[in-house]
DNA sequence: CTCTATAATTAAACACTGTTCAATCTTTGT
DNA sequence: ACAAAGATTGAACAGTGTTTAATTATAGAG
């Protein structure tokens, strides 16, 4: 139980690390993050981030990891309660919305090119968009939308894929472009969506 | 005019320091630009930079409008001679693949952070989208498909954002997501633009 | 043709970056 | 108490963007 003890020590500095990282991504963002810059923060020696990480990369990918599945928590899943074509309203809202309270994350999550990074946000591949849970709930509310005659019968899978390409589109464009007002992102976003519902009405 | 023969010979050393950058940066990627690597490969010493641009910042915008600039050269003039419709859908098509064909170049512009390139790029901004030519375009020929009633009366401007967001994020994620098959990419276009005009439809 | 101002260019330094590695200190199991 | 294992450090390395004083080249004027 020594060993344990050990190890659960160890396993506390892996995570002040992976905490005082994502605090610097929060508060300063992400181009501003160094070794240095985060065991300066929680008093350690720079090559202490090579004994619980590859390299930065992969810090960085472990740190963003856990935000990107706060963003998608924040999400939550699909409103069973709904009509397929309300909950999917709903749904992409939420997902706009929670992607806007972490910017900096958001960002470097889903723009990152690191192969690691990319085996969780790739979803324009053939077939199984199943493998990401929030596209393929996604794909559950089309099939469900098409079977109640809500929407003209399609490719679900890959009519997810594109619609999920254009709110990630309008997701990016509003964290890149800094000033725009509150009340210009909902009339984006609102059309938006009225554009897609109007595309999948048959 | 021996001041004219001297200023040409320093618009030639500025213009092969662009050159150097966007050569790194089409087969490196911009990640792998730096400033010494670009002087080395013509032969000046790094300080030489800094008498023509003010940072390595400023020396990637003007590289890169540049780039952006051939892009929107490759995507051309909206085609006069379809309906409002048929032009919109060869227009992106269009847009997509001159992206396609400048990836680095494309990603490393659009997905800028700084205040100069933001100032191209911008377009959700309120009413006018006029400011960049591609989008006005894009206005032009959803008014005149409204006009014929192709499509259902909205607002042009913020229809024309709504699209062109949409557009942005297939493309910049069929950029991120390395494999993917032409024939997927493909498809996933052509979904994308008939969901969109879909709902562009009354 | 010389001299001086001006522009172009450089070498060296600075503070920073990610990363490695041998040397330490700490904890563990025996 | 001792040895093995693990955690942590400090120093070094090669690289980065940037500044600055010194140097070279060029221009026009006398």
């Amino acid at each position: 139980m020594s060993r344990t003890r050990q190890h659960q020590q160890s396993e506390a500095v892996r995570e002040r690390i992976l905490q005082a990282a994502r605090r610097v991504i929060a508060e300063e963002g992400v181009a501003a993050l160094s070794i240095r810059r985060i065991t300066k923060e929680i008093d350690y020696s720079a090559g202490i981030v090579y004994h619980y990480f590859d390299s930065k990369e992969h810090l960085l990918q472990c740190a963003l990891a856990e935000c990107y599945g706060r963003i998608l928590e924040a999400v939550g899943p699909p409103d069973s309660g709904l009509a397929p074509d309300a909950a999917i309203r709903a749904a992409f809202t939420r997902y706009i919305q929670s992607a806007l309270q972490w910017p900096e994350e958001y960002k470097a999550f889903m723009l990152s090119a690191s192969p690691d990074v990319l085996s969780f946000t790739s979803v324009l591949g053939e077939g199984d968009p199943a493998r990401r849970p929030a596209l393929a709930s996604l794909v559950a509310m089309l099939a469900s939308g098409i079977e109640a005659g809500l929407f003209a019968p399609c490719d679900p899978a890959l009519t997810a894929q594109a619609l999920w390409s254009a709110t990630f589109g309008l997701t990016i464009r509003l964290l890149t472009e800094r000033d725009i007002s509150p009340e210009q992102r909902e009339r984006l976003i609102g059309r938006q969506i009225e554009l897609m519902m109007g595309g999948l009405a048959q």
